[in-house]
DNA sequence: GTCGCTCCTTGATGCAGATCAACAGACAGG
DNA sequence: CCTGTCTGTTGATCTGCATCAAGGAGCGAC
């Protein structure tokens, strides 16, 4: 029915792929097909996208890309996290330039500026469906922005924990009875650079709630996490979650 | 030609008020002119917009009001400024509560939501700036985000100042020769929960920058920049402005 | 096997900024 | 006038995290 480049990658998505998907949004996107494409990057390759390059809108459709900046001596914040589902790209700005730094093989589809901006006249729905995108964006750097200011080092991974495990939830759509397991997709330094915080605090707090029994480990990477709840007030989050213009 | 109810806002507008302006946008307005309406806050109040309330897209006309968000044990953290023309609300989503601490008297011109919607059809090019906008908040929250995560108290000072002259400049759209003044719009107390910081801590610093000859000090509120380099230097900005999705 | 590399952990020490505390200026109300 | 409140400054001390440093586990190349 949709003749997809990179069929497998939105085979199986009932939410997933909020931006624009051909599968998701047959109707919508028929008109655009011709200036869809796919682009995939390899693993820890860094891609700027500047000048006329910028010229579209791109969709993660699968792999992590992170958002980082910089400062002149190096010091460096993530400010972005984007898993499959996550848009980039920014339409009627030519002259910005960022770098996304795939941490596991991406995918992409894209859409040229232009014809983007026909999509915004054409299909409203897209650009509110865009609007809300942005909008969830922003709140998620807010809750972000609390987390830099304000947490402590514990709290901060707690923080970080708990939402990869919502997100992953989230992508999954199952939820495992009794306890969950989350596999974290970023290095120390990575998840350092998240957090504000250099990579050895980071390693002692992980072994500090591991030691606590608020997770546990396999590996580096595979965290078990027995309650939720507990690892929520960890976290420092009240648990009515909402908040956000 | 236009029929504000408060008409010395827009008066003297040349791009100040960027969400949808009558004085500004008077062609795509003419037709929404029937559910505009104003509604004015007195300093110091906390406005609490939720459910059906959210219902309306608001932007502010004059005076100044902050996000903060709050964890139960009382840190706070400012993840939002806002200054005249930008923007508040959330359209679709009416479940989330959001705090609006005007620190001046406050007014804002609202748009409901369900001629919004309209809106996104009718109009698209409406639209498109809401979502730039969006976007423009996004990028100053990602800076935002750089600050807290890795400056140290005297940049975060240094960035704030030049922050506030920068978006001043823009209001006020005339450069002065020579040095320029700024007038913080901020106690230090909100200072601090805008950079994650004590209000010691923050009064300590600009005593600091001041001792140092990068600002000058009339009274506690007016702030003279003698060179805006030499601040932005302070600062740790790269010179280069540009990043972000 | 060894080498080299990346990723991670843990220890020892130092410092930036938090915390606790005192005080001064501005201003309003009695 | 005094008194209270709010805002801001400055000092003394404490502490959470950064910094510096060493070493271990996993893994591919040879």
């Amino acid at each position: 029915m949709h003749d997809h480049s990179v069929h497998v990658q939105c085979g199986d998505c009932p939410i997933r792929h909020r931006a624009v998907c051909a599968r998701c949004d047959t109707d919508e996107l028929g008109q655009l097909e011709q200036i869809k494409y796919y682009r995939s990057f390899q693993a820890g390759q860094t891609v700027i996208w500047s000048g006329d390059r910028m010229e579209f809108v791109g969709s993660v459709v699968s792999g992590i890309a992170s958002l980082t900046q910089t400062m002149e001596d190096g010091r460096r914040q993530m400010v972005g996290l984007l898993l499959p589902s996550d848009f980039v790209g920014r339409p009627g700005r030519s002259t910005a330039a960022f770098d996304v730094t795939a941490t596991t093989d991406l995918v992409m589809c894209c859409f040229r500026k232009k014809p983007f901006e026909e999509m915004m006249a054409t299909t409203p729905h897209i650009a509110q469906r865009l609007l809300e995108m942005t909008l969830d964006e922003l709140d998620a750097a807010r809750e972000w922005m609390l987390l830099l200011g304000r947490k402590t080092a514990r709290e901060k991974i707690a923080s970080l924990i708990s939402i990869i495990a919502r997100r992953d939830a989230a992508l999954h759509l199952r939820k495992k009875s009794g306890t969950l397991a989350v596999d974290l997709p970023l290095t120390r330094e990575e998840m350092a650079d998240y957090l504000g915080l250099t990579l050895e605090t980071v390693s002692r707090q992980i072994s500090a709630l591991k030691k606590d029994g608020v997770i546990s480990l396999e590996g580096n990477r595979h965290v078990s996490i027995p309650s939720m709840d507990r690892l929520l007030e960890e976290a420092g989050d009240d648990s009515d979650g909402g908040m956000l213009v």
